[in-house]
Order: C-alpha cells, then structure tokens, then sequence
DNA sequence: AATGAATGAGTGTTCATTCAT
DNA sequence: AATGAATGAACACTCATTCAT
C-alpha cells in the first residue's frame, strides 16, 4: 500500500523493515500497548519520518496481518489443488502453516492477537480470508471422510480440532526451539489422524509418501 | 481481597460485578485497549467511586486471572490426587479444564491474551501458576506412559498437543455454543488418547467408566 | 472552631489529637503534598467522621497557625510590656520565640512553609499577626536605641537580621538537638547584640540580669 | 540536558524560558499546588508540546535546583580557594550568596520550599551539594579561627548562624528591594563578624580591603 | 527523505468534599 | 459519633497524528 505516486527505490526496502520491527514490538507488548514513538526509536526515524513509510498504526497491523495470511493463503490453496490423496494433502498443509509459525512467530502473535483491533473493510476482509483458510481445511478433511480415510466426523469440529492443535503453538514455541515443523508435523497429524481415521485406514506409510512426494516435487 | 480497611455488605457483591464487566470487556476490546472510563460507564459509576472498589486496572487484571486460575488449580490438583487410572484422571481434567473455558469465555480470553500485561510479582505467582498446572497435566501423562496405558512419548510436547487441543478452544467457541463440555472433552480425549496410546490399551470402554466413576462420585 | 452547636466531651480533644497529626504529616510532606485520607488513617477515621472533626483542610492549616501565633503572640505582648530593659526584653523574647520553635518544629515548618496556601479572611489575618509580631521585634531595638543601648541602625534591616537568625532555625533543628533554646538563644543574641549595640555599651553582664530577672519571676 | 536525540536551536532557549515561567508559579503558589496545566498556560503551549520540553514536572525542579546550585557551588569553590585572609573569603562568599539570592528570588522559594518533592537519586545529589556548601562554610569559619581573627566558636553553630542569616533573607526581600546584595553583606557580615571575632581582631578595615581585592581583581 | 514542533484528546489515578444512614 | 459510598474535577502524563520546512 505504497502511498504517494512518486518514491525513490530504498522506499520499500525501508518500509518493510519498518514493518518487521513494528511486528516484533506489537509481538512482545501488544498493538495496543506499543506506541509509534517506541516504533519509531527502534526504527531510528522520527515521527515524522514514521508516519512517511507507514501511513498509519493501524495500516502496520494491516501489513502484518498480509504477510501471514497472503502466504499462508496462497500455500493452502496450492496445496489443496495437488492431485494428491487428501490425507497427505492435511500432512502437506500442517507442515506449511507450521513451517509458517515458527518462521514468523513475531507476526503469529500478532495475528492471533491483534487482528481486533482492525476496524471496517479491513476487519472484514480480514474475517474473510480467515474462514477461507478454514474451509481449506475443512474441505480436505470432508475429501478424507469421503475417501474413506477418515472416519465420519463432524467436519466443523474436526478442523477446530486440527486448528486448535496447530494454531497454539505459537503461545509456547522459542524462535530456536529444540522442534522444526516437520518434526511438530508428523507429531500433530500423527495424533489427529490416529484419531480420524477410519479403522480400516493404515497411516504407517504416511510419512513415506510424503518423502516421495517432496523428491518428485524437488525434482 | 477488600482494599479499605473496612466495607459494608454491599461492597464485595458490587465489586465482583464490576470484575464481570471489565472482564466483558477486556475480553471483546483487549486489556491495553480498554479504558477505565468505559469500565465506569457500564458499570454506571463515576471514575472516582470505581477506584474505591477496584484499586487500580492491573488489579482487575489480577482478578480476572485468578478467578481461572484458582478454580482450575484447585480441580486439578484434586483430579491428579484421585485413586484412579490416569487416563480416566486425564479425561476428568478434560472436561473441567473445557467446563471452566465455556463458563467463562470472557475471562479465559483475557486469561489468554493479557495475562503479559501483569507486572512484577502478580506475573511471576501467575507465571508459577501457570507452570503448575502444565505440570499437573504433564505429570499424569508420565503416568498413563508407566501404567502401559500411553505409549513411549516426549512428555512434554505429549503435554502441549493435550492443551494445544484445549486451550485454543476459547477463540471460536460461543457462548452458546452447539457443544458442550462434555461432548468436546469425550471428542478431544478420543483424539488424543488414540495418538498417546499403546497398541495394546484398550480405550473404548473409558467412557463407561468415566460414567461410573461420577456415579460413584455422585452418590 | 467547634462546629456544630452541642458535641460531646471528648469531641475537642480527639480535634486537638487530629491537628496535631495534620501538623506532623504537613511538616513532613507540605501541606498540599498531603492527602485527607493519609490524616484520616494516622488519625484512625474514615473521611466522613475526620470531616466532622475538622471541617476542611484548610481549617486543619487555620488551627496550626493559630497554635503557634496565639502563644507567640500572647508571650511577645508580654514581654514587650515587661519593666526592664529593652536589650533583656528582647534576650528574653529571643528565648521565648526558640523555645517555641524547638517545642513544635512541626508546627513552625507549616507555618514557615504553607501559610500561602491559606486564602481570603484567613490569609489576611494571618499577614497581619506576622505583622504585629515584627513590629513588636522591631519597637524593641528602636527602643534599646533611643536608651543608647544600641548604636544607630535601620530598625527594619535590625528586625530582619534579628528574624533571619531566629526563624531559619526550624531547617535545621531537630527534635532531640544538642542544643536547647536558652543555649541558642544565648549565641544568637550574643551575635546580634555585639552587631548592634554601641561602642559605650557593656552586654558582659546580660546574662546575669536574665538569671536575676527569671528569680525574681520565679518568686 | 535536552531529552529526544535531537532538537532544533530554539529548543533549549524555549526550554530555559519554561523554566523561568516554572520556577516563577512553583515560588508562588508551591511546587506541589502548581499544575502542569498552569504552567502550560502561561508558556502558551498544550500539554503535549509543554512535555516535549520538560519531560516531567519534577525534572523541571531538578532544573531550578540546579540554577541555584551549580552556580552557587562554583563561586563558593572559587571565592574558597582563593589566597585571602578567610575572613575576607567569607564576606566575598556572603556577597555572592546574597547577590544569587536577590537576583533570582523565585528559584531560592523553590530551593528553600521544595527541594523535599525531589526523589530518589535527584534528592540525593541535591543534599550532597547542599551539605557541600555548608562545609565550604564551615572550613571558612574553621581557617578564621586558626589564623586568629575569630574566637574559639562551635564551628557547627557558627556555621548555621552565617546561614540563618543569608538564607532567611528570601523570605521577605522583594525582586526591586531598597537593599542590594553588597549592602546587606556588609550588614550581614559586620554583625556576624563583630560577634564572631576575637578580642584582638580589628574588623574596621575589611570593607576597605573588599575594595581593594576587587580592584586588584578586576584590573 | 526527513525533521522538529505542536496538538488535543485520552491515559490511569488521586483529590477534597458530601451525605444518607 | 462515625461510616461507607459517591462525586467530579483535577492530577501528571502519553497518545496517534499533522505539517511547515
């Protein structure tokens, strides 16, 4: 949301450090608790100077708030499209969103936090592109149920239940915590598919798929 | 807690009224975001006569967190020290822990969000609090792991999928939900326990005896 | 100033009890530093019962002023009129106004520090008193003067020198000091006399004539 | 002493100007009983603008304090380390004191009033310089009865009487008194002196020798 | 591209005082 | 004789934002 017409080629560049540093200030303290001034200190500009790259406070919750959701969503949509069977499909998706919090535990917190504070359209828009990401999921785990895979479910709970398993990490992960994502991946999916699927359904060769995918996908 | 040295009989009754409705509204607002003035305004007192019975807005704050904390505690230890399976312990934990979130979604909200707006010794005893009661949890999963019910797992992230699953319950929960407690607990526990358990522990008749235990409790 | 028209027995004695503890916390912190609720818990009373004892705040400064106008006053009046010589009335009053200063130092800092903040009628009266209180200090050296006592002087600049050595003592004495009023009233007139008295003028003797005096009063 | 990284030329003279309206409402209705919106009033500047100035209301009496003392202390080091008979150091150290004192009346109100609303490591600092000068006093006195000219005096009392004396002159002087500083020091000091002397001491010439001191210095 | 200066509403909190009981 | 409850203005201070330069 680059503001007037003209701007010199460091404009951006700055800008989104601005925005990086805003995220971890709003990470640590709050949105509501983090004043520009502070943003400003560690930023090295001053108010003015501020308000030049950034526009408005609300506009920084704004951008945080895209660089979450815009990957996130862009991923989830790639992979819900792969021709691939919906349980790997599940494995693949929590592997990116947890690749995703842990990359950018800073802009999670805030993300989960802070979203209230945005008002009109980019609250709504915001709301928006949450439930989409939801129905991404709930649609993999419905293919799951009608693949056979998954036992049936109440489709709404069951992606609260994968949600919730993957959406809190972020209230305990550490930037160098001792777990990656693939490792917390298989672990998660490991626990709610055992609790999904159906009894027929063997899981054991999951991860091995997955393996094979990605040297396919690699290649 | 009365702050003056002394009050009529009034006093608690309105002051646990007006914890109520600061815990309304920090929950909908945020803690940071929510101005003692508005608090007055519902609560229909001027800002003065709101003093003589809060102290001060991290008082509230302190407030807020120990009505979860201390009831939720309080069970807990109580649940640990009971003479029966611990997976059956773990359940009955479930549905307390679930029980407390959906009764008050308001105050767990500001339990989750704006527990780091304490300071000082109210954070620490919080922080300790919080720390025991993942010990509680974690302790009876080491449990379930000895008795052969669980099988060989990480203690500690075994812990954090189990609150994972419940904590993250009071971002989309309702307070009217179409789910009550015990049907997220017996949901959530399903999950959880076929991912923690043995190959060889049996968990389908645990709710049965999660019926006889509170007969036997119950009479 | 008894307020309401009938009051019980104990009624002025508990008041005198409540001014002298708003005199020991106005000492120490200034009259507007200090809150009615602070005089109300040394003084053990809710707001509303000090209320009736004291009428306002002001009227707590009105009181202290008074307890150390109404006997300065009384004592200089008298003196002044004493039989003697102007040099041992003004010895005598030297001690007179020490002694005072000494016995209630908390006392003489309000009245040194807040009499400012007394308005109208009261502030008037008070300006006044301090008057009439340097005009007496002041006769007493025109007086030893016009007995040759004295050498010529501006009588103002002699009152002040004679009020600035005196008065500034309340910043520095404290309420178990090694020296006493006779001992400091000794030096300062000492000090002073020598400064003021003519080159004829023999003060070696004073001291003996303020023994004799206080025996013959004694009697 | 400016406070944000950087600031234009006008700040600090614009700062300084606060300062004086400050030091001038403190002296005239007390530190604690002036607001910062008064002061703001008659600096014709909003809250917001008055704080990017003073930073806090007790920093501005640091300020005035500092006026007071900086000055004051270098002069006494000075007029004390200079190769004079002590006796004349004194009359020079007591014509500095009175000059600082008549020339900035409401600074000395606030230091004599006030100095007791500063906290922590400001009050600190501002008894060390205080006890400071009274040694510098003190050491006079001493270093005059050594060389002879004063009599064997408690050097503490002396002491306390030299500045009973000086500093008590705020209470009453006026900003356009008929007496300036050179005239009250001369009384002042004949006074003190004449009482502090010793038999044997001619005192007649000093006020000569100021003169001539203050030729030798000033050619 | 950036600054210093300013604003005015808003922050949490304390104040002296009142009054029905 | 004393209380608990209430008020509303004032307190020192911070806020996000603007704008001439």
């Amino acid at each position: 949301m680059p503001r007037p017409p003209g701007h010199g080629p460091g404009y951006e560049i700055k800008r989104q450090e601005i925005i990086d540093q805003a995220a971890q200030l709003f990470a640590k303290q709050g949105y509501a608790a983090t004043g520009i001034a502070e943003i400003g200190q560690v930023a090295g500009l001053a108010k003015g100077a501020l308000y030049y790259y950034i526009g408005s406070k609300e506009n920084l919750l704004v951008e945080i708030q895209n660089r979450v959701l815009n990957p996130l969503l862009t991923a989830a949509r790639r992979i819900a499209g792969l021709d691939e069977d919906p349980v790997l499909r599940l494995r693949l998706l929590s592997q990116t969103l947890l690749e995703l919090i842990l990359a950018r535990l800073d802009h999670i917190w805030v993300y989960e936090h802070d979203y209230r504070h945005l008002r009109g359209a980019n609250r709504t828009r915001l709301l928006r592109q949450r439930r989409e990401f939801e129905k991404i999921v709930q649609d993999l785990l419905v293919e799951a149920m009608e693949s056979g895979a998954f036992r049936k479910l109440n489709a709404r709970l069951a992606m609260l239940q994968f949600l919730n398993m993957h959406n809190h990490t972020y209230q305990w992960a550490k930037p160098d915590g001792e777990w990656d994502a693939e490792f917390l991946s298989r672990e998660y999916c490991a626990t709610l598919i055992s609790g999904f699927r159906s009894p027929s359904y063997d899981a054991d060769d999951l991860e091995e798929r997955v393996r094979s995918f990605r040297e396919r996908e690699g290649a």
